[in-house]
DNA sequence: AAGTTCTATGATTACGCATTCACAAACACT
DNA sequence: AGTGTTTGTGAATGCGTAATCATAGAACTT
């Protein structure tokens, strides 16, 4: 049904070793020939069978990523740029959720030939497959999200820093007691975020109690259940940090549900600056990452790993930017 | 380097036939043999070449599915809807955005043996490249966005409908002056959608003045501008319906920014009922659509298109509801 | 003119797997 | 004992391509 290049070869009288030359681009051929072969091609919508190449080539130009949780609005955005640096040097991409088992099945496809590297942009510390595909080989980058015993490249933000300053600039407009609304503790970014945060307090002479600790699972729902929580306390936080932006769009959902305005009553900070945050309606103050240049640093790294195994392993930190809107203000009462 | 079922072979001392035989689960295989090979595979990390596999049985268990701007929300959610399907039946996800091109490069794809069929979220009305496909018999159904013109599967909500209750409702509770944000027009549910909103508003001898429709490009800055113009107008509408939630979102932010409050100065209505509008800082009005049943039946609809090409075309319409939320209310000064 | 490189080309092979074919051994029934 | 049938197995083949090998002729040497 299919044509091949063997039917190329056919039509235009040539073997089928030629049509691969012109394929390929290889100048020992005649022009006749190639021009033969180019017109077979044009005349039966010839396409070489990528399956067959990738056997041959041992290669597929096809990358695997996955993400957690693709409804978190981050992923769509780093879908978007990782896609375009992709595209760049043309590679087709392959998505996994992990919420759904995808660590295994993006490892599992790489030993199955199918894609010729990965990039994980929420692995979970301490899951062995992924050491155990490093062992084997795989060329895999981390994007976003870190794990200190992943023996590979990395690109990430500088989360502890990030958080640090947002720690320092509610503390500066006047907050003293403040919340912290976390992630799961297997994902690097939550723990950095956290640590970083209570961190950048410590030094100027603060803490965060531990009852105003609280994992918001990184999502709406939970920022929103949390933050219910919090505000339910005989004497709530000020101000909340959340380690993403998507759970802080669920801590400001959750205050207004009570009748609390932010930023008067609460202040809130996120991490992502995703595009949502500068919507009218949240106008969030957030903690920019650099995602188009972190991104483009990822393919490159994997792109290097793919070539040859043996490229000493970088792990790259991108500076945020607090990005200050309408979410933080001055607390109403000082304490 | 990569260990294959030769390998297995040499190691279980047996030949590679056999090998391929408890691969597949083939009976004729002696307890003993069949141990010696698992052990084998077991004992190596053996995974089989998807690669040649795929080759071999002309099949890769891996669909190809095209988005139109991922950064609509609409669209991951689409996307771990359908993403749960596949998984379902064992399939594995390639990703293309169609705003940078992926719908020619998905249809190259099932041309090169690298998917086994396509679901389109999104096509263009009246691009030749489906049709084109479509003759050479590829498999494609599509999911959300339908087409006239193009001959295959297609499962859709029936947007004109819900847009038509959508007018009912807003008529109903007192709005006489209505805007229209509408979509681009090669987009068949922006078309169905904006014709059913017409419509159900002519049956009740109501109209939507030309200068009250705009194009809002399913975007969250579209519908911003597109409010903005609309109420910069001398006698700007009481209502809006958006052709979907994102834009929605846009009109309402667009609306916020000016100073009017929703719903008691503006109603708005979407379309799509994504996770979004049901969040406290929006509360959106708006038409629900069955996205988990629809792509359960892309896939499926997919999956025979794969098994048996001349089985008889289908469109299925799923409906909409209208759920009602926050942003309608009666319009403050009847006209 | 004889020998040497070059160039264009076709024949062959390898990639890793599933499948078909051939064959032998084991079993069942005359 | 002879014939037919089932069962387990290995050898061989094909999927579509790229790379290697081989070869003929052309284009150079000296």
């Amino acid at each position: 049904m299919n044509v091949t290049s063997v039917d190329i070869a056919r039509v235009a009288k040539v073997s089928q070793a030629t049509v691969s030359r012109v394929l390929n681009g290889n100048p020992n051929v005649s022009e006749e020939k190639r021009a033969a072969v180019l017109a077979a091609m044009e005349a039966t919508g010839y396409r070489p069978n990528a399956l067959a190449q990738g056997l041959r080539m041992r290669k597929t130009s096809t990358i695997g990523v996955v993400v957690a949780g693709i409804t978190n609005p981050f992923y769509p955005e780093a879908l978007e740029a990782v896609g375009k640096q992709l595209e760049r040097v043309d590679q087709r991409m392959v998505l996994w959720d992990s919420d759904r088992g995808g660590e295994d099945a993006a490892l599992d496809a790489v030993r199955q030939g199918l894609v010729d590297g990965v990039i994980f942009t929420s692995v979970s510390e301490g899951s062995g497959t992924l050491d155990e595909a490093l062992r084997l080989g795989a060329p895999v980058v981390l994007l976003n999200r870190g794990s200190a015993d992943a023996s590979c490249d990395q690109v990430t933000s500088n989360n502890f820093e990030g958080a640090a300053e947002a720690a320092r600039y509610l503390y500066q407009i006047g907050h003293r007691r403040m919340g912290l609304l976390g992630g799961p503790l297997v994902a690097r970014t939550a723990r950095d975020r956290m640590d970083g945060f209570l961190h950048g307090l410590r030094e100027l002479g603060q803490a965060v109690p531990d009852e105003l600790v609280r994992d918001a699972l990184f999502t709406h729902e939970g920022g929103r259940m949390c933050i219910r929580e919090l505000l339910d306390l005989p004497d709530p936080p000020t101000a909340v940090f959340c380690v993403n932006d998507f759970s802080a769009f669920g801590a400001i959902d959750g205050a207004r549900e009570v009748g609390l305005d932010v930023p008067s009553q609460l202040s809130v900070v996120g991490y992502d600056n995703v595009a949502m945050a500068a919507w009218r309606s949240y106008q969030l103050t957030t903690v920019s990452q650099q995602l188009d240049a972190m991104a483009g640093r990822a393919v490159e790294l994997l792109l290097r790993r793919m070539g040859r195994q043996e490229a000493p392993i970088r792990h790259d930190r991108f500076a945020g930017a607090l990005v200050i809107r309408n979410t933080t203000a001055a607390p109403a009462r000082q304490i």
